[in-house]
DNA sequence: AGTCAAGATTTGTCATGGACAAAAGCTGGC
DNA sequence: GCCAGCTTTTGTCCATGACAAATCTTGACT
């Protein structure tokens, strides 16, 4: 209810309210509030009725920070750190998890030209290129080899501040529509096992689901998406009137960790217990704890591997 | 980092966390919180440590609850009521722009049929006649004919609380598959006028955006879409990037109107002057006041004179 | 040297209660 | 009927204290 402008244009820079940065970052305000108290960051500056106002190098901090701490360090070490150590840190982790161009990837040029189309806006060009890639290599490998790395890549640049938003969405928008085209021209009705897919209430990003209902569709599964951000009774619901086996999630790596195992066990706990729980992503909570009684996956070629023994269990078809 | 359970079995009932309502209804903890010390409601039970626990039953309520706020009723007075009640209110209600289909409605037993189709899950069967009347139809007549009115039929049956989310989600996935797909049947690149189609960060719904898109390109503009929930700053970047002519937003009826008002305002700001804003949807502050500078459009029919109009300025092509 | 249990530290989330501005509702005068 | 001004309602913010789960550290034992 209170409205007052959450951007503020105040001398050489924007600041952001608690809720912005909380929009922004993922840390909830208590948490943002209570590294204040004990590591004197983040350490905003304060409008006429004592409210926080954070800079926006601050919040570009907090975001490397939360990366850093994905990443697996912990807070009270790098909260103190300068920001020009952070970055180092931040530069050490990124080969871990995303592919590098400049090592020998089979897709290196491709993923470059496609970035650098991205960076120069060109959004025909783009969805062009990424259409006939999928035609060229079949959607199986365009998605594993394409659509997986390339996403890692928009999501690193982002992260590193080399990517605006609205970059990021042109890619995704760009994405989407490759990939639902591809899936709706995946012939057959489907057969077993039927899977239902969606993301938890707090995770907006479509991508990983299409690329798992891509992957899923191309094994002759039954696919019912029923996009992002379902309630997790509703999930329970669904799979109940869709007499779902395998209800499927996807996790992006700015999850809270403690949402997705709590909304898992949630989830398990509600859910029938023949049905099966499989979960994916960049999240990575899930390698790290893995939750009990749901399947979890590290990478999409797992999806086959899974199915088969599915099938093998359930003795289908 | 608390990693207690959220959800015990005790005795009757499954019971909460307070995140877990959090996450399930909407409501911030914060609000929760003012509410049990205001209006005495909801009364959760406490824990061996005095965290709150809340029953299944009182969370169904505030969900109810929720809807109800969306339709325009205020907590202070639906809070204390008996939930038959509750119940009562939600079946009176019934947004004024909604299309009866007990009146002489053109497309009455199609949708009708439709909503059927939705609320029996019958997912594919759903998809394949949408994409039937689509053909049928003609694009144009679909989407004002069956998508815009089938959109207010299933919101106001949620609203009534006679469709579960889940079976939105269901709608609203057949839906966009079906126009994304006709979309990219359009053929020709599109001329003058470029336009640039997403919503505010508080708006997550985007069939809206998707119809509108379909008529512009019906139209032979060139449409770009950023996808649902972008940035107001990075809506202005993106204009900057595309040299976009037009930029159009949609609006749900659930959005904060000060949210809309205020976020026109900010974009015509930031907006180069020569860059026409166009808002659509159901959201009402836009008829009730509308924003200077920033065209507003009742229904997607005004679409085609507002381009003729537009064309006519500039001279294209 | 490697392993494991016990103890110490770190860390996120929850609680309480007070405050205030924006939104919504209400009133009386024109 | 309409509008300006007043009152009530309502969501979000703040500060501080508390505590359990997660993680790190230590030291004894095989």
């Amino acid at each position: 209810m209170n409205e007052r402008a959450e951007v503020l244009g105040v001398g050489s820079g924007v600041q952001l309210s608690i809720s912005a940065v909380e929009r922004d970052t993922g840390l909830s305000k208590d948490t943002l509030r209570v590294w204040e108290r004990r590591y004197g960051f983040p350490e905003p500056v304060r409008d006429s009725l004592g409210e926080r106002l954070y800079p926006v190098e601050q919040v570009e901090r907090l975001r490397l920070i939360r990366r850093l701490m994905d990443a697996g360090h912990r807070p009270g070490k790098i909260m103190r750190m300068k920001p020009d150590q952070l970055q180092m840190l931040a530069d050490q982790i990124r080969s871990a998890n995303s592919p590098r161009l400049d090592e020998c990837h089979p897709m290196r040029d491709d993923l470059a030209a496609y970035m650098a189309l991205i960076k120069r806006h060109q959004v025909e060009d783009l969805r062009r290129a990424l259409s006939q890639a999928a035609l060229r290599l079949g959607l199986d490998r365009f998605v594993r080899e394409v659509a997986a790395p390339l996403n890692a890549l928009v999501g690193d640049a982002w992260a590193r501040n080399q990517f605006e938003i609205f970059e990021e969405h042109l890619y995704t928008e760009s994405m989407q529509v490759v990939l639902r085209n591809a899936i709706s021209n995946i012939p057959g009705p489907g057969r077993s096992p039927r899977v239902l897919l969606t993301t938890f209430p707090q995770e907006p990003h479509g991508l990983g689901l299409l690329m798992a209902e891509a992957m899923l569709a191309l094994e002759g599964c039954r696919c019912l998406s029923l996009g992002v951000q379902t309630p997790i009774y509703d999930i329970t619901m669904a799979a109940a009137a869709q007499r779902a086996d395998i209800v499927a999630l996807s996790f992006s790596a700015s999850m809270n960790p403690n949402h997705v195992l709590d909304g898992l066990a949630e989830l398990r706990a509600k859910l029938a217990q023949d049905v099966a729980i499989w979960a994916g992503g960049q999240c990575p909570i899930l390698v790290r704890r893995p939750p009990p009684d749901v399947r979890v996956f590290s990478d999409l070629a797992g999806i086959h591997v899974a199915l088969s023994e599915w099938r093998a269990v359930h003795l289908v078809d």
